[in-house]
DNA sequence: TTTCTTGAAAATTTCGTGATTTTGATAAAA
DNA sequence: TTTTATCAAAATCACGAAATTTTCAAGAAA
């Protein structure tokens, strides 16, 4: 377990933003020579991320890069909104002065690398920096909502999103409303608006909605 | 992994519901020779249920039963009322006669072990049973909410919840409201009345949150 | 041609071992 | 009495190899 942390970030880095086709087999026995470590240190780590949903295994057959789907985007997408509102709404009633200076610093920092790849023709070279940064924004906006069950269940989720939609057909094409939505929800969570925030984090995540949503939802996901 | 799946199973057990003193060291070694296999296969299924939260792991330092403490608790509490409320409201709105069936069913059999445990005094030896059909009933509930992403993490958030009341302090004193509790959620399932299964689920799992929940959420959590 | 069987090659899973680290008791020092 | 140092016993971790299972290509049967 010496850097078996690493091996495993390593990893995980890899399937979710590694450019690996879905369905790619994960062979401990290949893998061991790119983190020059045994087969079975490989296959503990893969163990471990298959427990998050991050990488499918089956007994007997190994592990494999997840196939994405319409519905597992559609779920991953729910359960974000479902999560991030709650925990967004909490850390708004919550949060003090530090976390409104935390927040407007990951905007502030986000916003700056969506205007650099808005300007580029080419967004893969950036594309690692601005998933940085754009996990950062939504982290620290639930950050103060005072529960790391939350929290950590959040991560997961975000983490098996994020694959979903970069391992998807139609890859990470960068969409220019972003930078207003962030504006928006570091706005409504300056005003403390609740109501606002919720809608907000909706509309920013809805385009990753599939299915049409029960009548009852869609502005007001509750 | 020939029945590795047997061991983790068998550890989930011991650690949740197993009467283990909280903190008490989980050593491979000690372990193997109650599965009869080899302290390795021991360790990978400790990790696995490391990485869902059910036991407690340090680099070095081994695995042992978590401490249950009220924050994690009133956590749990919170992330399952979330997750249960808003799958019970899909399911509400997606499920058909089968699905009222089922719960029904399922209502009926915990309500039959529920009567059983409020006449005798002594609830130890009814725990399992009624262990697995509380959280059959909970599990129906949001059954036909189609999302398969929400129904596994609401089932990882409740066995840490259930392992985390019966391992604290005062034990599974059983509430004799429970049974009407669980009688009131089933009659708001098959009224389909959203709001009402809301507060009902809310007031069902209301007493294990330790901590002031924010002004706004309380009867209706969102 | 299509389907079924065969068997060798490859991959997966389990296991015991040795190197490294932690633990905890005992003794020395303050 | 309290704190620090020492060191042997115990536990953990990574590794390689044996045992089991799957894969898949080549040939036989329909």
């Amino acid at each position: 377990m010496d850097d078996e942390s690493d091996i495993y970030e390593g990893l995980r880095l890899r399937v979710t933003s590694g450019g690996l086709t879905p369905n790619t087999k994960l062979k401990p026995s290949v893998l061991r020579h790119d983190y020059n470590c045994s087969a079975s240190t490989i296959r503990e780590a893969l163990f471990r991320l298959s427990t998050v949903g991050l990488v499918s295994f089956q007994e007997q057959r190994g592990f494999r890069v997840p196939i994405p789907t319409d519905q597992a985007q559609h779920e991953l997408t729910h359960l974000r909104i479902l999560l991030e509102c709650e925990g967004a709404c909490l850390s708004l009633r919550q949060g003090g002065i530090d976390w409104e200076s935390q927040l407007t610093a990951a905007h502030h920092k986000l916003s700056h690398i969506e205007k650099r790849v808005r300007g580029s023709a080419d967004h893969t070279p950036l594309f690692i920096l601005w998933a940085k940064a754009e996990q950062a924004f939504h982290e620290t906006l639930i950050s103060d909502c005072g529960s790391d069950v939350l929290k950590a269940t959040h991560a997961m989720i975000y983490q098996r999103f994020r694959q979903q939609v970069f391992n998807s057909d139609k890859k990470f094409v960068f969409v220019a409303e972003n930078i207003e939505q962030h504006q928006g929800i570091l706005e409504a969570a300056l005003m403390r608006d609740e109501a606002l925030i919720r809608s907000r984090i909706y509309s920013h995540l809805e385009r990753n909605l599939v299915f049409d949503m029960p009548p009852e939802l869609p502005k007001l996901p509750y």
